[in-house]
DNA sequence: CTGAAAGCGCTTACAG
DNA sequence: CTGAAAGCGCTTACAG
């Protein structure tokens, strides 16, 4: 940094102001610097930054989800973010039921000293940890939190409008008895697709029936035994909307053992558009989540946050797509 | 830092030693500093320390892999070693075809100034990416590499025997025409399996039929597309290995699409043990890779070059192990 | 085996 | 709008 200030003809505290972009610099002084910054390809020592600053330029990414899809998506997404802003990005995969996930987290704090987190569900409803990254002073976003009222910065998908568009793409088949399979419970993306499902139906004047509604946990488990109480009703469903694709994979092979052929004589939707919805047979109609563009505005904001000299960014909720693939289709007839 | 030299009565110096776990202090005095370490709860800043050792204590994980199951474990293994170890963990994922690939790391290193680097397949094989680690003198460690001779340390699984016992567990079957799909060429692991699959079919006096061997890329498309080819000879195998889970999905819908009866008249083995191999009808027999075992022992190895005064360690093959689930039985009679 | 001094490369707080 | 001084919390190189 001394060799830019001597080249340039400033002070090294120029040098500083230019690389963190503060205001208070006239115009012509920061081409100047930043031209030679630019020759001599300088690289501000991060660890310097951080003592002298007390800031580490670390943000932390904390997550408890079973689908490894889901979290390499994540990842992506925040580490764009960080990559374009000179943040680190720290990853702990963690146990939102271990007694001692706030002891980890608390050693992994003091040992990084990351400046923000970003929360993911199931993490984000875990009362304890949030007190203790509020009482710390620690800035957090969150990723789809139930509640998106809050006053805490939050980015989520419009899972509502997905499931209701999936639902209405069934009904465009002439489905009209769809079965649901509910999604773990305290999760948002569990309550908006119920909701977009209730919402279709009403839309198109179709009774909701409370028996065609079965619990799941977003396990490929929980979707093989809704899906068999779902078929052996009296009245089946002629299809069946699972909120993820691990339940709707779950459905497949309860259909198989039963001897109904997908999307022949059921029609079968998942959502999330995990890897598996490609690998069955039929492949499976889902919802794309843009998980990585979630993960991406989430780090923008927490940047957002923990700048002092950060740009505008207000987008918090991006869009889920309808992916139509092999197993839905009309109803039989 | 300073407190816990005034309450130990030593000089910060000796709590430096006693923090990097530097030999000749009394072990007396060790003990003390510890003591006062922990009762403070003391945590070393990481920044001053990379600053004055001019050491980022930082380690980068390279990958470029499509299947984000084995990018987890990866990550999982990495980070138990880097956690105990005080090291954080850069991760890096990057595209092997593209071109700008070590400009972009180039800029990484820069940034983030990593002590060293892990690299997997096919990475392991980027000549270029190899030479300009030597040249700069950053060290590395390789994860199952083509060459498992070099004198590079490097960490790699037992594939070869866990693919023979894979085979003869179809033998044992009765199976004696046995397809085999190969992986992704310059893949160690694709080598390993074929070799296996060679030995099963040697000890048990089988003629190696170079028509049961078809070319796949470690794609779900691929093993689809190999299977069509296997399952319409003259004379069809019996049962088929494919050298990974996903190929192994793409035979199971190569043999829905010609209805023949996976297992009862053909038997599927995978390898890996993505999640993908529960969520098929029928389940799939696999081979468990310990991928986040082979990660930590790779971290523990670069650390090992990396610290001063590190333990020893020189564990660097690890073994896999076959499950038998449903897509395996006796050969029709 | 232990310690006093200097310095790593930045930013802070202040002065002008 | 710009700069000179001090300091962030460690480790290095040296002395004893």
């Amino acid at each position: 940094m001394q060799d830019v200030a001597d080249l340039a003809g400033v002070s090294s505290k120029t040098v500083s102001r230019v690389v963190n972009n503060e205001p208070k610099v006239r115009n012509d002084t920061r081409e100047k610097v930043q031209k030679i910054i630019n020759e001599l390809n300088f690289q501000p020592n991060k660890s310097a930054q951080s003592l002298a600053a007390d800031r580490s330029l670390l943000m932390g990414l904390l997550y408890d989800n079973p689908s490894s899809a889901y979290i390499t998506q994540l990842q992506a997404g925040v580490l764009a973010a960080c990559n374009s802003h000179g943040y680190g990005l720290v990853i702990h995969p963690c146990d939102n039921e271990d007694d001692a996930l706030l002891s980890n987290l608390q050693l992994l704090l003091a040992s990084s000293r990351m400046d923000g987190v970003i929360l993911t569900p199931p993490l984000t409803e875990n009362k304890v940890l949030l007190d203790y990254l509020d009482v710390n002073n620690i800035p957090f976003v969150l990723i789809s939190p139930l509640d998106q009222e809050q006053s805490t910065p939050l980015v989520y998908t419009d899972d509502t409008l997905a499931a209701k568009q999936s639902v209405q793409h069934l009904i465009d088949f002439g489905h009209k008895r769809i079965g649901f399979i509910l999604g773990a419970r305290q999760r948002s993306g569990s309550e908006m697709r119920f909701l977009g499902y209730k919402k279709a139906l009403e839309e198109n004047q179709i009774a909701f029936d409370s028996a065609l509604v079965v619990e799941g946990d977003f396990t490929f488990e929980s979707g093989e035994l809704a899906a068999q109480q779902l078929l052996r009703l009296d009245q089946p469903p002629t299809a069946i909307f699972a909120s993820n694709d691990y339940m709707a994979a779950g459905v497949m092979k309860a259909a198989i053992h039963l001897r109904i052929s997908v999307p022949y004589e059921l029609s079968v939707c998942g959502f999330d558009d995990l890897p598996v919805a490609r690998y069955l047979t039929p492949t499976l109609t889902t919802v794309q989540h843009p998980v990585s563009l979630l993960a991406e505005n989430a780090g923008k904001l927490l940047i957002k946050q923990l700048k002092k000299y950060a740009d505008a960014f207000e987008l918090n909720e991006v869009h889920a797509e309808v992916i139509v693939r092999e197993s839905t289709g009309p109803v039989k007839v």
